[in-house]
DNA sequence: TATTAGATTATAATCTTTATAATTAGTGTA
DNA sequence: TACACTAATTATAAAGATTATAATCTAATA
């Protein structure tokens, strides 16, 4: 099923004129198998020893690229670098405050503050984004 | 009123045993009359006028230190730098996907949402956050 | 007013991300 | 399959934000 998810994926990359070299592949297929949410050095490191001459801009260029296309969400959170999430279904994100753990949680999508926000401020809305803060079990329990 | 946040902002800063020098007051203060929610460049450049020597160190310091008292959030969205707010009434924001411009909306504290992400994930929750996306009313306007 | 711990300054270093130019390589077509 | 065209990659440098360090200064307290 991930295999699904990578062929929809290339497909959505081919429809929309993009050139699907090693690299941009080896990205994309990376972060649907990701469990966690990467930083582009994660996803750099991570792909180093298949290509080794990979440059960390081309990380960058191909997750611009999958961005712009959708295929890819950029998180941003308080720490140095961005995080990097596939698109893939409606779900929210709760993260550690102590260890910075991010865990996904499913919960109906906050239309309705959307739209009151639209009629509030006169924005024509087009997305949003929620993130819950917390403790998480490990850190809950290593308290002292 | 904007005086009688200033104090009470200055009476947390004491009982938390915060020196408060000039510099620290400056910062404090441009914050609470900031009506957008500055970076600390921007905070920086406002203050350069009154305080000739100032680093920009000076700022990042204190705006950790305004945010560990509780008295600052640290917002981050997709572009590089982070934004302050004075953390006063419960609110939330919303952007512009053109111009970039802070709006905001209130809305009742999404309670729900954070005990339901508890339940789930097992975290111990101490807040959230919450963005809102559109286009602004001007950049509506000037389409083409 | 003197003391002292904390704050500021000046500077450099670090880290993330973007820009540039030259080279390489996908992809559609003959 | 080979060619041509253009986008993608590489290597490198640059930019920009933030943090670290050490010396100097100063707010708060007795």
């Amino acid at each position: 099923m991930s295999e699904e998810r990578l062929r929809e994926a290339i497909d959505t990359l081919k429809e929309s004129g993009v050139r699907i070299t090693p690299q941009r592949h080896a990205v994309l297929e990376y972060l649907l198998n990701a469990m966690v949410h990467p930083t582009a050095d994660e996803i750099y490191k991570a792909l180093e020893g298949k290509f080794p001459n990979m440059s960390v801009a081309t990380v960058y260029n191909n997750l611009r690229v999958l961005k712009e296309i959708g295929l890819v969400r950029e998180l941003t959170y308080g720490d140095s670098s961005s995080r990097f999430d596939c698109n893939t279904s409606d779900h929210y994100h709760i993260i550690c405050d102590a260890c910075g753990k991010i865990v996904d949680f499913h919960y109906p999508s906050l239309d309705e503050v959307e739209s009151l926000a639209e009629q509030v401020t006169g924005f024509e809305v087009s997305h949003h984004r929620l993130e819950v803060y917390g403790k998480c079990d490990e850190c809950q329990t290593q308290k002292h």
